[in-house]
DNA sequence: CATCCAAATTAGAATAATTCTAAACTATTG
DNA sequence: CAATAGTTTAGAATTATTCTAATTTGGATG
């Protein structure tokens, strides 16, 4: 079973059109940089160095630009867990991560694995968009 | 009964010297700041500017230095919950947060009131350092 | 398939939050 | 009250991100 088994888009192209964005060269290529290889986190800087790494001219504007496209169209979720970095996250079902504090990574938990039994109700006139859980875990040996 | 009624500091000098950082003029007015008028989330930049508001002469380096120190010390906890913004909020008890955020404003929710039922195990090697339940909300006319 | 035009890309400048640097100041200690 | 280690500061530097205005391109149209 490839990791992509469960993506419900068969190649960049379909994935691009059912989220009404042109095909472009630079987003075809970050697409798949993205969805080819299972589940990942990554930053703007990171994306674009694999871009460049694989010969694809794209630039930086451009990732950030595809990689809030991309946000908007429910095929990426944004996780904020560092102040002043964004990583993006290509599962968007329901789970929640662990944040290793020494080494910036990110890890997913199933959203089974973390049973929040209760939550008080969104104040007046708002309604949840999202609930994040962050595990934030350390090296036994630091701090 | 005070706001600050559960704080075991009768004022900003025992709490300084109990962090074991030198009261100086600067520290002693930020912490008055913070701590004097019940539970706050505010921003590097917010509080310097209520120092200036309070005529203090303060510099922005030396309100992140203190800020940073706060948390080294456990007495403020860091928030993120915003790219490229950091909240420091004062409560450093059990509790979660609401997230407003079509205005950027943070709420308190209690501890209790969250139940997080289950929770996976940290990673091999590792311990965790906290545990963030970030409930995202947003005015029901946006989006 | 040539033309057109809105959408997309881009380099580089601009912005925002934060950190750094090195010099000047100040709280404590002896 | 002098010495010194800790603290503050202005301003420069850094980092991540966004903006701008000009250029390029995908895809529809004739």
């Amino acid at each position: 079973m490839p990791a992509n088994a469960a993506r419900p888009y068969a190649n960049a192209l379909e994935l691009l059109r059912a989220a009404k964005l042109r095909p472009t060269r630079q987003r075809l290529a970050l697409t798949r940089l993205l969805f080819d290889k299972g589940n990942r986190h990554v930053t703007a800087e990171q994306l674009h160095g694999e871009a460049q790494t694989a010969s694809v001219r794209v630039s930086l504007a451009t990732v950030y630009n595809t990689l809030h496209q991309f946000v908007g169209a429910g095929l990426l979720r944004e996780v904020v867990v560092d102040p002043g970095r964004s990583y993006f996250d290509t599962n968007v079902g329901n789970h929640h991560h662990f944040y290793f504090e020494d080494s910036g990574r990110l890890q997913d938990i199933p959203g089974e694995r973390v049973g929040v039994a209760e939550l008080p109700p969104a104040p007046a006139g708002t309604s949840i968009r999202r609930v994040d859980v962050i595990i934030r875990v350390g090296t036994d040996r630091s701090r």
